[in-house]
DNA sequence: GTCTTGACTACACGATCGTGTAGTAATTTG
DNA sequence: CAAATTACTACACGATCGTGTAGTCAAGAC
């Protein structure tokens, strides 16, 4: 992950440059003569090891989606935290989901399905709460899109809070404050009345 | 807002038509010829309302920063739930926000500026929650990046819970989950500190 | 040795992009 | 009324897009 970008193939070095430009950019906005730039490589390399722009899409699509399973399988088997995804809030898996909301908005089925078997994991968790959401599903898929959502915004969160949440100070408060609002109640049961009543008569 | 097409004006039907377009497709993915036929008009009106595609851009920006601030007012106005930003929970600042979202992650100034202004004003409230946060700016930041964030995954939400969040069924089970959310702690605090903890240690 | 295969580059293609220009129809102004 | 300004369209431009084709080069197979 860390290693000199010599020691990666050409394959993967344009399949890193073409996540990186994608997320940036938007997937319109990245360019197949951009990504073969940033790899160091021709633009007919890419079109050599992935046929097509779509095609080179999807296979960053599976890559990430299997790293971000891989991740969550090595936390878990390392003993960390069982019950969440903790692999939702690990550093490095960051750009990972960055990449994949990014895939998610310009209409990626396969970030899509991963986003669907995240909302059936955590629709499970719900069961472990001390008390029971009465939707279930839709309170799983709502904490979902809010834990991926929250990255899309990194530069934006991180403009607020006077520094990069990727490094290692600014994601240390990204997840201390993550954990606040999903263990403070935001609202009193009240305020949420209050407002559940004034979005039934809207 | 839902007066048919053909009593608007042209200018204001190409802007209608170019927030809904950059918000489906990204702002690169959308072309000015494509807003122009959405709008029904030629493409060469388009320059002459807006000059180029990036002031176009900037005047959507304008255009949905200042109807959500006009929405907030008016729903204070109104006397709906004060304390909290309501406008973010209104069905009608849906599309206005996954556009400033969208345009956010393009890099709009005006966009980010916004949303600056609701973690100023997030940081205000959390002096009214019952427990301390211990990092307010951080804090109201994510919480605000997290509100926003579940507007760009609406379709993968919508596919979730089996019904479009944008019609009045999917958005009452939205708005409900998200209360549900910020009323019910996610966490135990004992969880929460295992995470704590294990974060701390990488 | 030759032969084959995969990594890799150079270059040309049609399409589409944002933009520029010229001109016409409609509306407003005096 | 005429004049001027605005709304609007048609069309051509250079640049860039994704893609297609042809060919070079190095490494292993036989």
């Amino acid at each position: 992950m860390d290693r000199p970008a010599d020691d990666l193939t050409a394959r993967a070095r344009i399949r890193d440059a073409a996540m990186k430009l994608f997320t940036e950019r938007g997937i319109e906005g990245a360019s197949i003569r951009d990504i073969a730039a940033e790899a160091g490589v021709s633009s007919g390399l890419v079109r050599h090891h992935f046929g097509s722009k779509q095609a080179l899409r999807e296979a960053c699509d599976r890559y990430a989606k299997e790293r971000m399973l891989q991740i969550g399988e090595e936390l878990v088997y390392q003993g960390g935290a069982a019950q969440t995804d903790v692999s939702a809030m690990h550093p490095i898996t960051m750009p990972l989901q960055t990449y994949l909301v990014r895939s998610m908005m310009d209409g990626s089925e396969t970030a899509t399905a991963l986003f669907l078997e995240m909302v059936d994991a955590g629709e499970e968790f719900t069961k472990t709460l001390p008390t029971d959401p009465s939707d279930r599903r839709a309170y799983a898929a709502v904490l979902a899109a809010m834990k991926m959502g929250v990255f899309v915004l990194r530069d934006q969160v991180s403009k607020a809070i006077g520094e990069d949440i990727a490094g290692p100070s600014g994601y240390a408060r990204l997840t201390k404050a993550m954990l606040d609002i999903f263990t403070i109640p935001v609202m009193t049961p009240e305020q949420a009345e209050q407002l559940r009543k004034y979005s039934e008569e809207h």
